[in-house]
DNA sequence: GCATGATCATGC
DNA sequence: GCATGATCATGC
């Protein structure tokens, strides 16, 4: 079959895929007519998948097997698919992470270095078709904004040397029999997902260690989200975000933890006064988040988002210590939707057929606690010191234990369409139920229809308490 | 206008 | 003093 475009040819791969830029799979069909009943296909809920496979596989007119080689061998081209989000406030941002190649724990295991992974077999080269994701339309009805290469060797050389330390650390739990452990909080850009139909399923290990869940490498949708705004709006984006390392030579012989924890380590156990003096000119001192802003100062980043922060998906917060060590105020997180809440399934393993929980997905995320100690209550004229700031994710036995149960809890109190059963406080040390919204007035609306106060997870303060003590 | 991170107010 | 409920202030 002759084939309008060279299947070796990465260059002419991209020339042909630029013609679905602005246009839908249904106006734009390819090379290969696509059957009529696969023009009903919906992305349902939450799949993507039908996009890819059975979208742009007829575009290409290809059809590659599940296999360690790049769908278009001879050119080294992986091509992939991934929906973009609209935001409610203009933009786009990446729907979901982008999933490369399942992991095979006993092959990654013997690879020597990086350059002999089977990341970067498959994916030094991808061709990669961003859609937007509309509700209720078919897959081929999806419109196209971003047909590009994206070559591993042409990303940012910062981007370059985090990867790789990505795929150090998820081979080095691999080769340590540990794949069981291993979650996405642990690495910034590239990520070891869960990757299978239903939770049961486990694959043998390199060493040994129990079998473990099979994982996908994949990268972050903070990443990917970066990375698509970068490729749709560069300005806007370099408006929006600043990259803390600027240097990336910083990252030849430290990670970028280290790198951003050595940036607090001038400030440690002086006054807030005094730091404001050497940098904080400028910040207003009354703001609610003059704390988190004068920690970003620290770093060494001045106003915009921390670059790396979205791409790691990495979230700043801020702890004010009491003289006697316990935080001012329980932490907490966005409003929780109800009706999703009640979808959501907390054993999830894939994504694409289940909705998982979105209080686990944050927890599993990684936050970086940035702690300051009130000689008092707290109150504002308080003497206030910035004492330390350390990376934190939620221990895996919390996460799976309380958490898990407090969750449950909340879901069988929407259920139940019943506001007196939400988790209270008093019912756990760790992670509670409390409202969230502007006023009393800003509501949600139970199953059975009578509207509630907007609500979210908080984790308790004697438990931030411990983990601050911990570090 | 609204979501979000942070904080305040009340009552037991 | 703490649990619970409510709201503020900012940035997008």
């Amino acid at each position: 079959m002759s084939l309008p475009y060279d299947q070796t040819s990465p260059i002419d791969i991209e020339r042909y895929g630029r013609r679905l830029i602005g246009k839908t799979l249904r106006e734009e069909p390819g090379a290969k007519p696509i059957p009529p009943e696969m023009l009903e296909v919906r992305i349902s809920g939450r799949t993507s998948g039908s996009f890819g496979k059975k979208g742009e596989r007829y575009f290409y007119a290809i059809n590659p097997g599940n296999e360690s080689a790049p769908d278009f061998a001879e050119a080294g081209v992986e091509l992939k698919s991934t929906p973009m989000k609209r935001l409610s406030r203009g933009g786009y941002a990446a729907k979901e992470r982008l999933v490369l190649n399942i992991i095979n724990y006993a092959k990654e295991a013997e690879a020597s270095d990086f350059g002999t992974s089977s990341f970067l077999r498959k994916n030094a080269r991808i061709m990669l078709v961003s859609y937007v994701h509309e509700d209720d339309r078919a897959a081929v009805d999806h419109p196209i904004r971003i047909a590009q290469l994206l070559d591993f060797d042409e990303l940012p050389e910062a981007d370059q040397r985090i990867i790789e330390g990505d795929w150090m650390c998820i081979v080095g739990k691999i080769r340590a029999g540990k794949a069981h452990e291993l979650h996405e909080g642990e690495t910034d850009y590239l990520s070891a997902c869960t990757k299978a139909a239903d939770s049961t399923i486990r694959r043998e290990q390199a060493a040994e260690g129990p079998p473990a869940k099979p994982r996908a490498f994949s990268f972050k949708a903070g990443y990917m989200t970066v990375l698509l705004q970068q490729m749709l709006q560069p300005a806007e984006a370099s408006e929006e975000y600043e990259p803390a390392v600027k240097d990336p030579a910083l990252l030849v012989r430290k990670s970028f933890e280290d790198e951003i924890l050595s940036r607090f380590k001038p400030y440690i156990g002086k006054l807030v006064s005094e730091i404001q003096a050497t940098i904080g000119d400028n910040l207003n001192s009354l703001s609610k988040g003059y704390y988190a802003m004068l920690a970003r100062r620290m770093i060494g980043v001045r106003g915009k988002k921390i670059e790396e922060f979205e791409k790691a998906e990495i979230s700043m917060k801020t702890i004010q210590l009491k003289s006697d060590g316990m935080p001012k105020e329980d932490m907490s997180f966005p409003a929780f939707k109800v009706r999703e809440v009640i979808t959501e399934d907390w054993d999830a393993a894939d994504e694409d057929t289940k909705q998982p929980s979105t209080l686990k997905e944050q927890l599993q995320k990684r936050f970086l606690f940035v702690v300051y100690q009130c000689d008092g209550d707290c109150t504002a004229g308080d003497e206030k010191k910035f004492v330390k700031a350390f990376f934190w994710t939620m221990p895996h036995d919390t996460l799976e234990g309380e958490v898990r149960r407090v969750w449950e809890e909340a879901v069988g109190a929407i259920k139940a369409s019943d506001a007196t059963r939400f988790p209270k406080k008093s019912g756990s040390p760790i992670v509670h139920v409390r409202p969230h919204g502007r006023n009393a007035a800003d509501t949600d609306t139970l199953p059975d229809g009578i509207q509630t106060t907007k609500r979210c997870f908080w984790l308790d303060k004697k438990f931030i308490k411990q983990q601050v003590e911990r570090r």
